[in-house]
DNA sequence: TTGACATATTCCTATATCGTGATATGTTTC
DNA sequence: GAAACATATCACGATATAGGAATATGTCAA
């Protein structure tokens, strides 16, 4: 078997550095732009927006909407938050190992304070 | 060019549910295992997991330590944070969202209602 | 209708998988 | 040092890309 597809959920999708950018785009774009915009603000080739862009909104990471010729694609947070509430279970592990961190940062700090005073008594 | 290797960074890393599963299984156990609890954990065939485990390491997902003939792999929680701290910057897009759906459902409760009270009327 | 513009789709090729099964490496114990 | 155990790695096959170039589809304007 292969890998899974790009398309499979939004893990697969934004684990593409350009997808990724893509929707940092956008965000800075308020969140809706036309792919002209993307296109100029990217400097990315139009079938390689519009390709990505199609991928991104498989996986329901954006919207589109037909506007005359332009079609405006939106942010969809909703499918962002699904990847934040995942990692987020994760949170106690970060938050240990900065504890665990800091408190070993203050020993070598307190020790290397001790050994400096104990030079100093030399 | 084809798709980034799954090693290169911990987005492309978690893009393979599988190794989001043996993350939620070190998890469980509380951050530090050995292959072979996760191994029973997972009912997996052991090379793929000592796989999945070698490409989580190359990102810095975890790290292992020798013990013996056991490996201990642990959780890197920081590396994960990176992914949480991407994704959260895309926080206000949700929120607008909920706030969008809220406001939304409550203008259509409201017209219901006024609809329901017009009906009456007749 | 024709042309200009905006966007999507198709064809191509190199490449990096993922699972499976077999095997290699390394460690402990007797 | 041989056997038993824990883990890693190799070889292989099927598959799904991502980028580039060319082209198709759709829409507006005169």
């Amino acid at each position: 078997m292969a890998r899974s597809p790009t398309n499979s959920d939004a893990f697969a999708a934004i684990a593409e550095p350009r997808r990724r950018e893509l929707l940092g785009a956008l965000a800075r774009g308020d969140g809706e732009r036309d792919v002209s915009w993307l296109v100029a603000d990217l400097g990315w080739p139009q079938p390689q927006v519009s390709k990505h862009l199609a991928v991104l909104r498989q996986v329901g990471l954006v919207t589109v909407a037909r506007s005359g010729k332009r079609r405006m694609y939106s942010l969809n947070g909703l499918k962002l938050r699904e990847v934040h509430d995942w990692v987020k279970t994760y949170e106690r592990f970060w938050d240990h190992q900065l504890r665990r961190i800091k408190e070993r940062a203050e020993r070598v700090e307190r020790r290397g304070r001790e050994a400096t005073d104990t030079d100093r008594q030399h």
